[in-house]
DNA sequence: GTGAAAGCGCTAACAC
DNA sequence: GTGTTAGCGCTTTCAC
């Protein structure tokens, strides 16, 4: 293997490389008789060719390579981002690599350097932070990327995310059907997309309500289960009275249901908690997770798609996309407590 | 970007091409005299050279890239391991592939071939069946491989996976000192070395114990909560008194514990199960999984370590290293009922 | 419709 | 120590 070449192929078939490299791409095979075509096919399969894509792309600088980078893939919202972006891709005859930043921005940076040294033809970015200098770079630059989950205040790149002002909203709208009024939100961080438009979004639909939104919002540091127990924690110290929380997502909902519960205030009890995502298993707690579904999957192929879209063809309208997410009613809400 | 190639490099510093190539390798950098190793480091800090990898790899075929195989990356043990091989990788300056093949023998086939035209140094496969066929192939040619998880009936090549037979025996152990004696397995697919070696480690610890085994193993077609489920429904049309159940894995539990409760049979009520992996959120559960913890990014990170001493040196000896794995004792274990 | 020739960016032999 | 030369495997003008 890897031993047939181009040059080996056409000697077979009694042709000059040229023409069995004409032959054997679809984009200009009609320049070649079919008769030569068929006969390079054949010697081709007999010799069980395989393209060397290096070769090739040193001469096209195209590499057919799609580069995905994600925060963290063991946060279990990326694998389904992951594998919806794969299928497609690989569909379209595209290689997927795959980088995990581990959420540091140098790591992410001489990465994404390390992978154009490798000639990838485009990025889908997941890590897009709300000022994102990086990625200000490749809009610059115009190199193919699109933004996935998270986008940035220049909103110069495409983007395909969760409608999360659809989301919080839904989250809201349940929470006061059932009767509350005392909405509290533990936001996401302000450095990504999701913490700023939910915690908006959170203000918006409180508004609507005619609810105040003074001292309800609470920045928790990092989208994770300790910074939503700290977030929590923070909730508790205010000694402001609250019977409902709309979490940025769905381990800040968790965490924050933690540290509540170990100073004994139990949810659906004394309070009811929305979170975001809707991750695996999250309708197997107990009680289980009032939460919106986005769909990750989706979102992932979708990504993939505009990113070929834009290395087949020239730079797109920088559209921001945002796919429909749905409420997921389950045990952690319910009517407020009555005292 | 892209645009600085290594000739720009030597003129900038007055050197021929050759010569800056040589500044620039570490492996050859002695050959070269340390004033012009300055001036060429200089010259290339100064225009931002970044080095062609496709060009470096055509000419020396090497890629510095290793490609990850994996049949699933929804499914949550896989995200860790990915994890652990992509930091030792990205280390050792090599850039990750990762492949998802849904499971499909034949995705499986055509992205090997793909990614071994696209000129990757080795492969880290998550997917080997017992019998297969591919990896024989990878294995007799020597191309670097190292299989992680799972491994084959012909254990020709590297494997990295958790000590199965251990950890079978810790969930027997333990449900016997909690006064069980009519244990069952629900079996992984007999086509993979977990669902293999851990049935039969199963009826070995079942043996140490004096207990017997028959008609103890049911085998499930798949790793996944339906298929759990169906084993469940086939054990109880046994009517085969059990009082604890070892599942191959967690998801394999958690559809059976659905199957049985479904049936009114209820853990740890009426039976005891354990499941295997401790995925993520398998604490929160109500009642928590017994199950067994498998240090899967310890696992990808050896794997990684493995493949990259194999395209340093010479092909490895076919070692196959167990990661020790631990019981971690939950709710969904205790005394057998009494009736 | 096909062949000849050049070259993508880099590095390994071989000179000097 | 450094320059010269050649070539990795492929595609793409340009002739014919």
């Amino acid at each position: 293997m890897q031993r047939v070449r181009l040059v080996d192929v056409a000697r077979d078939a009694g042709v000059h490389p040229a023409t069995a490299s004409r032959a054997l791409n679809p984009a200009v095979v009609g320049e070649v008789s079919q008769a030569t075509v068929q006969r390079v096919r054949r010697s081709a399969d007999k010799l069980g060719y395989v393209p060397n894509t290096l070769a090739r792309g040193l001469r096209t600088s195209r590499s057919y390579v799609a580069a995905l980078v994600i925060p963290d893939i063991t946060n279990a919202l990326f694998p389904p981002i992951v594998r919806g972006a794969e299928q497609v891709l690989t569909e379209a005859g595209f290689t997927l690599v795959l980088t995990d930043t581990n959420s540091a921005t140098e790591v992410e940076r001489s990465q994404i350097a390390s992978l154009r040294a490798h000639g990838v033809d485009g990025f889908i970015v997941a890590t897009a932070s709300w000022h994102d200098p990086l990625l200000d770079e490749l809009a610059t630059e115009g190199f193919p990327t699109v933004l996935v989950n998270r986008r940035c205040a220049t909103s110069a790149l495409p983007f395909v995310g969760g409608d999360d002002q659809q989301g919080v909203r839904l989250c809201v709208e349940h929470l006061v059907g059932q009767g509350h009024r005392d909405i509290v939100h533990l936001a996401g961080p302000s450095n990504t997309s999701t913490g700023r438009e939910r915690a908006d979004a959170f203000r918006a639909a409180m508004r609507d309500h005619r609810l105040s939104v003074r001292q309800t919002v609470i920045e928790c540091s990092a989208y994770t289960e300790q910074a939503g127990a700290a977030g929590a924690a923070r909730l508790m110290a205010r000694r402001r009275p609250f019977t409902a929380v709309v979490a940025a997502n769905d381990l800040v909902a968790l965490g924050a249901m933690d540290a509540l519960g170990s100073a004994g205030v139990t949810c659906p009890r004394d309070y009811s908690i929305t979170g975001f995502n809707d991750l695996a298993f999250m309708d197997k707690l107990t009680p289980a997770l009032t939460t919106v579904r986005v769909p990750f999957t989706e979102m992932g192929a979708h990504a993939a798609r505009r990113l070929l879209e834009w290395i087949a063809d020239q730079p797109p309208t920088a559209t921001q996309s945002m796919l429909p997410v749905e409420l997921v009613v389950r045990g952690t809400t319910g009517a407020p407590p009555v005292d």
